[in-house]
DNA sequence: GTCTATACGCTGATAGAC
DNA sequence: GTCTATCAGCGTATAGAC
């Protein structure tokens, strides 16, 4: 675990907005290095492929939520405070307005991206399924969440909202995702 | 209002199959033409760019969404029968969970689609969400639907979840759609 | 309306010098 | 770790014959 070197981490942090506002398809290596100054060879150099590029920038994203979901200062939260926690990065991904989440872009054209990026992108969208479930199964039991449905079904349609508003917000400009949020907890029975 | 030839056609219905799958930028001329079995020039000759070809598709299909509520068959439902209507385009669209839905397609490489492909978009997202709009606050008059929020708010609520859940019904192959579906029908009152 | 032929920049990618 | 040089193939697109 030594530390990454700048270059390295230069390109992983543009590929990941490029691949939020464009799409894995949308952008090349010449996008990255015109922006970064650096030849198309050097990206090459740190990440031999593209679909390796791709991989591990929803790899690292994949720790960086399991690290989250561990850390003390989450887990004692009570329900209500992790579940905005979790909004909040999806607000985060938003950028105000302009971004989507990546699960959103990677599903959107999933038959046009590698068989890699396709595990990865399942994968985070079950860790961060699976995480939703058990906390709003923990919520039902605490008597603070009412839903109706299985804890599944009703995390499934959490993300779908996020994700969606988020996509519709991008066009519309307006701010939808933070309504949408709203609307969810009420939903879940959140006192206003 | 002559009839289209039938190539042009067939090139509409791939490109637009194509679209679904693969988004805007991960599909090309040669995939068509060779699916077709005709020439990248023949497909020229249909559509100058792909742009064109882009927005026909869209704008095509907003003709279709306009045709269909002007329909008396439509109009005649209650609001809740006009609701299935509505999500049962998006079934439509889901192909058995193998598919999404245009807009979540273009809005999630929005950056990277020509510009009057991205105004078809919004178009489309405009009177999706106006229509769905209206239909909310006829039935919360009816006392049909139950919900809190504007109507306005409701709608873009109500599009997410169906776009969301097909995308996420494409990398998990669960019936997440219709699930989601029934969440939101119990969410706006429907008694089962 | 469809074809052949062709243009030409961009794409992801490699070899080898520094 | 970054560079120059170079690659083959793909991308969209056009001109002109049939």
């Amino acid at each position: 675990m030594t530390a990454e070197p700048t270059t390295r981490l230069k390109i992983m942090e543009l590929a990941q907005d490029l691949l939020r506002d464009k799409g894995y398809n949308g952008f090349s290596y010449k996008h990255i290095a015109e922006e970064l100054d650096v030849k198309n060879a050097a990206i090459h150099y740190h990440f031999p492929s593209k679909e390796d590029l791709g991989v591990a920038v929803i790899a690292r994203e994949r720790r960086r939520f399991k690290k989250w979901i561990a850390r003390q200062s989450i887990r004692e939260l009570d329900v209500w405070g992790r579940l905005d926690w979790f909004m909040s990065i999806y607000e985060h991904y938003s950028n105000g307005g302009t971004r989507v989440c990546y699960l959103g872009v990677l599903e959107s054209s999933f038959d046009a991206i590698p068989p890699e990026l396709q595990n990865e992108a399942r994968a985070l969208n079950t860790e961060m399924l699976d995480w939703l479930t058990e906390l709003l199964e923990e919520g039902r039991q605490q008597g603070e969440f009412q839903f109706e449905s299985d804890a599944a079904s009703k995390a499934v349609l959490v993300i779908s909202v996020a994700q969606g508003s988020l996509q519709i917000a991008r066009v519309t400009s307006s701010d939808s995702f933070f309504s949408a949020v709203q609307q969810v907890k009420r939903d879940l029975g959140f006192q206003s």
